[in-house]
DNA sequence: AAGTGGTCTAGACCACCGG
DNA sequence: CGGTGGTCTAGACCACTTC
């Protein structure tokens, strides 16, 4: 059962994608679409929503939706493996599990794994390393589904994804990271060898299949000083951005 | 004028980040949210969608919306502006001068802004807050073509960004960020009114002119806790990687 | 079975944009 | 000025969760 909604966001979407409303081009109004799909206003409202999360259109009141690009964001494979990535950039990479075990999900980690409270989860803590040196801590709480193949794997398993993918043909998709810095607590400390309370950098994560299923909910934690996290903003995405102004994107 | 929703939104907000409503927890019905906000129970969801894209709340159909995390999240598709992303997150900013001299570029700084070694370059210390608390050290140097507009500014002014717009048109692109994590210096410590040696999170930008000019390069701090910087992969389009970061001590 | 969030409708008024 | 998107209301039905 599909939302009609998205139904018709995926329609619009299409269009654009095969260039039917060119960047920079209008979008109908939401009555047009309305009229059109034989829906009310507030499902055409939902509808571009949509578009506008995925950064297709941009809208400002009182004008029409401008289309502001034709493709949704992909990629981003690498981001979701420590030794993945690293390998791409020729460092020797390892990891041990230190600690795992079943327990049941906390309400916070229910909601990050869409699963009731309560649903076994297997919590996982890595120590993952660069160059033979100990650089990050990885408290990872998978979905209790797919526990039995994280099980299987080796205490050394060097790319937890890879072997995945490899065992059971587990993508892994679409996230959601959060980073920030916190102190080191006396368990960091103490397998980073860092001063306690010494600078650590979070990185929070949600993994899920590219349906949008989620696989993993991830506290890591970098030693200050090992890794970086970049962003490029390529600068020629959209110039229309710039032109219209501020664009909000809508609830 | 303030959309009653977003008012909403922000009471809401408030009382997760007073721990009103712990993390784990369940908000209040929507039902029980209208009657009583005396609203329908659209404009509920609107605001309930508000955290929900904020990452403060989730949910799930059928069940109460649970209370996900307490902190502010920067999504980088709104990294433009300190105070326009504040702002736009309906908090109260403000921002100080508490140091801006000319001097010569240093090599690396003249790499960053595309100049030659001992060009001139304005450099200002700006301790930014929020909600009244102080929460941001900026750091920044200024390509000397732009010196006298920046220093033609208020002392206090709250947004740099959007007063050189209005001044002189500058109009902001961005083009690459690096976060990690840093121990708090003497004069961080000082400023930001936390432990020396205390965990920050540091942003270093190069900001430049649509047409790719470099306009400014800074070194933000953070209060660990303050803020966090969040990536959505499947609404986002830039590209996060992660870096090795050979970078120490800042100047 | 009752409660809750997800979806959808059919109105309404307003602020803002364009010609 | 008319058209448009932004906001808001007061209903409704359904799928799902919780008890």
């Amino acid at each position: 059962m599909v939302a009609r909604y998205a139904q018709i966001a995926g329609e619009l979407r299409d269009a654009i994608t095969r260039g039917e409303y060119a960047v920079g081009a209008q979008l109908p109004s939401e009555a047009e679409l309305a009229v059109r799909f034989a829906v009310s206003r507030g499902t055409i409202r939902q509808a571009v929503a949509v578009l506008g999360a995925e950064g297709l259109v941009g809208s400002r009141q009182g004008a029409r939706r401008i289309v502001l690009g034709r493709e949704r964001s992909q990629s981003f494979a690498e981001l979701h493996s420590f030794a993945q990535w690293a390998w791409s950039m020729g460092y020797e990479v390892g990891g041990r599990v230190l600690r795992q075990r079943r327990r049941a999900a906390s309400a916070a980690e229910a909601a990050r794994l869409a699963l009731r409270p309560g649903e076994p989860v297997l919590a996982v803590l890595r120590l993952r390393s660069l160059e033979g040196e100990p650089v990050m801590l990885e408290r990872t709480v998978y979905a209790g589904w797919i526990a039995p193949a994280v099980e299987r794997l080796d205490a050394d398993c060097a790319s937890v994804t890879q072997a995945l993918h490899e065992s059971v043909g587990l993508v892994f998709a679409y996230g959601e990271h959060l980073l920030d810095a916190v102190a080191a607590g006396s368990e960091d400390s103490r397998l980073l060898a860092v001063r306690r309370g010494g600078p650590l950098l979070r990185q929070r994560r949600v993994t899920t299949t590219p349906e949008g299923r989620p696989v993993e909910w991830s506290d890591d934690r970098y030693r200050a000083g090992s890794v970086a996290f970049g962003i490029r903003n390529s600068v020629d995405v959209n110039p229309l951005v710039r032109q219209v102004g501020e664009l909000r994107p809508s609830p």
